[in-house]
DNA sequence: TCCCAGGCTCTCT
DNA sequence: AGAGAGCATGGG
């Protein structure tokens, strides 16, 4: 991998295992969009940021300093992982076709907060939904960040009535949006503490929130907490489990259980195609 | 019109 | 502890 600087732009070369449009565009992250030029455009941790991706080995994070992109970029791409490995360490041969068709999917380290609101809206939802709802709450409880707006923060949302959120057209949902935005803000759920615990008890300090399930706390530690031995049985997951792995999952995917779901996931939903 | 969507809560056995 | 209805909204 190689780190070029270009008038305002990194260039990002010869970076294994990294696709953007599979990443940005696999169901974990919802407000990525791509323009009719590939140019992707989004908002992480109030900072907007343009980039492409060119020939499959050159990717442009267009006006960003070297500082952002080591601060902020590689993060989030989750960089400093190595996929190859990981992937290589595969040995079941429906993971294996995933794994090459879809190669270049990475585990976004997105925002906890954002992760959690986010998987809470998506239950029992469809994706375009699902985007359409998140894209109202930012654009009505965020703040003006580059050419999109911010996730709002727990704190904003604390204080805001059912009502207030009839904007978002979240249905049922939205109740659940307030109980995440109270626990959060209040610390009832305190989100530092979350990321030093172990999973399990993580696991349970989410649950504590009302509309967080099994399906939305493994969602929130995986996107969210960066732990990639999270395992989220969604519709889709779930009849991959009892299609193909009816009698446990395979041995080679203990620890990077998130990471083979995320092929999966993907590799089954575009099975058409 | 009916069915379903990256589920969860509540209720009833 | 396990099953099933109901939940808001919108697209196919």
């Amino acid at each position: 991998m190689q780190i070029i600087k270009s008038n305002k732009n990194i260039i990002l070369k010869n970076q294994e295992c990294l696709n953007i449009s599979f990443s940005l565009d696999c169901g974990q992250a919802f407000r990525w969009r791509k323009n009719d030029e590939n140019i992707w455009s989004g908002v992480v941790k109030n900072k907007f940021l343009k980039l492409k991706q060119i020939n499959n080995n050159e990717i442009i994070f267009y006006d960003t300093t070297e500082e952002d992109f080591n601060l902020i970029w590689k993060k989030y791409f989750d960089l400093d992982r190595d996929y190859n490995l990981i992937l290589k360490s595969y040995n079941e041969p429906n993971l294996m076709l995933a794994c090459e068709k879809y190669n270049g999917i990475r585990i976004l380290k997105q925002d906890e907060w954002e992760a959690i609101c986010s998987f809470i809206i998506s239950q029992n939802n469809n994706i375009p939904r699902i985007k359409g709802i998140i894209e109202r709450l930012c654009e009505n409880f965020g703040e003006k960040i580059g050419e999109s707006y911010s996730f709002p923060t727990a704190d904003i949302l604390a204080v805001k009535t059912l009502d207030d959120l009839s904007v978002l057209r979240a249905g049922f949902r939205a109740k659940y949006i307030l109980d995440a935005a109270k626990k959060v803000s209040s610390g009832e759920v305190d989100i530092e503490k979350i990321k030093a615990m172990n999973f399990e008890d993580a696991k349970a300090e989410l649950l504590k929130i009302k509309g967080v399930g099994e399906k939305v706390a493994q969602c929130s530690l995986l996107y969210g907490f960066g732990r990639i031995e999270a395992f989220p049985q969604d519709v889709w997951v779930k009849r991959i489990v009892s299609e193909l792995y009816p009698d446990g999952l395979p041995e080679c995917i203990k620890g990077t259980e998130g990471i083979a779901q995320q092929y999966l996931f993907h590799w089954r939903r575009n099975l058409d195609d």
